[in-house]
DNA sequence: CGGAACTTTGAGTCACTTCAATCGGTGTGG
DNA sequence: CCACACCGATTGAAGTGACTCAAAGTTCCG
């Protein structure tokens, strides 16, 4: 028996029976949302931890003129917050981006999950590498032109489903918009098309019908300058097909 | 009694004297490093935390083109990491901006930390508001125009230093280069020097020898888009001299 | 079938870059 | 105490990656 949490936090560490049990009754009963709604919304001042069991969503903030900056991507076995006891209140929005499930756990159950020196060693390492992503976005944007930076992220994104079990072949379903693209990447729609234009014509992706094709994952790679260290995954493969 | 850790983590919610105390302990017998000294190396596995006790540091990572994007500074208070006991290795480097002192803080102490509720919490909070200040860091390059993204920076340095009493006035020692700057911002260091003129004449600000002052706060933190709340400082002033 | 949302293309513009030179301050060794 | 060297700040000029605007094409879906 396994999920998408048990996963991803076993690529961390192995983990003991009982804790992946408890893992796993965690995720029972989970709430269907259906694609672009709200999970969270900024200013609100959530009660539970939130987790992603299904589908894509992502975090995101609005700026003054209007524009909204994308800041990060949620697959199965994320977690929306772990501000509860800690934060008065959220400062960005968390929205699906497919049909998705999601679970509250109750204050209760993060404690007793807290409790257990594995798993609470497991939420920490998931919350340094959520960070870890972010620094590396932030490399992303400031440093690399727009195929790289599209490059880049589709990377990370195929590892992050691997290591989660929801993409054996680098083939897989994506459900972002060109638009989605570009409010991630610091870039413009209109770019972002071509940008996808150039890294089609040289044979690393196709992506079609929210469809991502990896051709050449490892010139992909080394284009973009991916390297998975920062997702610290101490198990389990570092991605080579 | 007082230093800037405490001060810091007040500005989360109030401390009991002996949590204070603890905290104060911690902090006897800083080492003192040169200016442009390395704290930490990207690569390797630090077995103590390591804490900014005076000075200015900042956060950085090289891409393969040679540049490097720096993903955040240091003030005292602050901590280099809290990996400890759970990501085998850096994903990034630390390196100090001005003569600093830094703390180490064996496991045994964080331990005896974590232990107390309230510290315990603070330290939950510290983590969290870091990685609300990467985010907000990815939305200002993403979006913001250059004279925009540094003003947006120099009003949160502005703030960070006010929550641990380093700067009472609008005018502070703050030792950064243009082309630190630029290494931010994902600029140019030309182009840098180009928004700080443009800010200088919109009487904003002067910054000179190391030494910026904030002519104007409302109108900067309004031109800039900057909103102190993704700092959360739930205690104390939110910025408004 | 029709409309909305997304993708693609073209053309013109602009923010930011690169390159290159100069200027200024500061530390150092003779 | 001066001369040199070095680093950072500044300026100018030219180039370009990415943007905006606008229109047309395509896909999706009720």
């Amino acid at each position: 028996m396994d999920n998408s949490l048990v996963r991803k936090l076993s690529s961390f560490g192995p983990l003991a029976d009982d804790d992946r049990r408890l893992l796993l009754d965690l995720t029972s009963n989970p709430r269907s949302l259906r694609s672009h709604a709200h999970i969270r919304v900024e200013g609100e001042a959530p009660d539970t931890v939130r987790l992603i069991s299904q589908g894509f969503a992502c975090r995101y903030k609005y700026v003054e003129t209007g524009e909204r900056q994308i800041v990060g991507y949620l697959v199965a076995g994320d977690f929306c917050d772990l501000h509860v006891f800690v934060l008065k209140t959220m400062d960005h929005s968390i929205d699906t981006l497919s049909p998705s499930k999601v679970i509250d756990i109750p204050t209760k159950r993060v404690l007793e999950m807290i409790e257990r020196p594995a798993l609470a060693r497991a939420l920490w390492w998931s919350a340094l590498v959520d960070e870890a992503i972010l620094r590396e976005w932030l490399v992303n944007v400031g440093q690399r032109n727009a195929a790289k930076r599209i490059a880049h992220l589709f990377c990370e994104i195929y590892m992050r489903l691997r290591r989660v079990g929801l993409a054996d072949a680098p083939q897989f379903h994506l459900p972002l918009t060109q638009i989605e693209l570009a409010d991630s990447m610091g870039l413009s729609a209109v770019h972002v098309n071509r940008a996808l234009q150039s890294l089609r014509e040289d044979g690393l992706i196709t992506f079609k019908s929210k469809r991502l094709e990896i051709l050449d994952s490892e010139r992909l790679r080394e284009m973009s300058g991916f390297n998975p260290s920062y997702l610290h995954m101490q198990h389990g493969d570092q991605g080579a097909p």
